[in-house]
DNA sequence: CTTTGGATCGAGATCGAGTATCATCACGGC
DNA sequence: GCCGTGATGATACTCGATCTCGATCCAAAG
């Protein structure tokens, strides 16, 4: 069976053509499961001889982002990591330590954005909420595996 | 008079010298009046001949951000910023046009993200929740000046 | 199945933010 | 004023990310 995975589908839907380094990269970011940065999928390539030029990685990053199947999230260290995600309104909990992450909904972080601007004046064009701590299972494992 | 500015005073409350380059950088800070990045005071530096070195302007931010005069924020674009700000937990609200901010308090965040803690078994360590759109003023402004 | 054009690719150069190094300098307590 | 230590700034360097461009591949049409 040649069933699409969820990325996969992604790039099909939107038009894109579905050439080998993708379909590669798509699979990297499931196995994944969870937030990853551009250096890990880089590395991930890499380290399976999968022969992708960094370019071509940065590219479809940037290609499911504007799909809106990856979102970029900033982690408090100040790097670059994505998650993958469904098209409707949201923002992530991210695992500190394994990156795993979930979604959760809006939350009433709308009608917050509205209360905001309305205090303060500003128009309201844009919000970022993003969560970060320990996973289930990383709670229960016991040292920082380092 | 020699009053002191805030993020002078900021400086010399945690036991830090009190040196050139770092009063002439609180006083950029302050012009500022919002959020700013780390090229923005480089480049302000270099147009008023202050002959700051690119180090000691990151190291300044460094320290600042340490103290808590200054929280770094991650725009839209993927980029760092920084912003003024007092010591207390909160959060901002940043024009997109003019970089000028706001802080906004807790908003009962802290107890939304337990409430989240609760639901999802993740122990909420961090998170982020940052604003952005257009202020008073700019919302006024014709067209976006570019 | 073959052709073919345009999307996509990969290698390498390049850029730019941020960090490390280290000899020199100057703040501020004495 | 002296002096020790923290601070500075020129430079080199690291590393994430982007740009360029000729080569290649996908997929639609015949």
């Amino acid at each position: 069976m040649d069933t699409l995975t969820t990325f996969e589908t992604a790039f099909d839907a939107a038009g894109h053509r579905l050439t080998r380094p993708r379909r590669a990269l798509a699979e990297l970011i499931e196995a994944r499961n969870g937030a990853f940065s551009a250096a890990d999928l880089v590395a991930d390539a890499r380290d399976r001889r999968l022969g992708i030029g960094r370019a071509t990685i940065f590219r479809a990053i940037e290609l499911l982002e504007e799909i809106g199947a990856l979102e970029r999230i900033d982690l408090p260290t100040g790097e670059h990591a994505y998650v993958p995600c469904g098209p409707t309104h949201h923002h992530h909990v991210v695992c500190r330590r394994c990156s795993r992450s979930v979604e959760i909904g809006d939350l009433g972080l709308g009608a917050l954005a509205r209360e905001i601007a309305r205090k303060t004046g500003y128009q309201i064009d844009e919000h970022r909420f993003e969560l970060f701590g320990l996973c289930p299972d990383c709670r229960r494992a016991p040292a920082p595996a380092r």
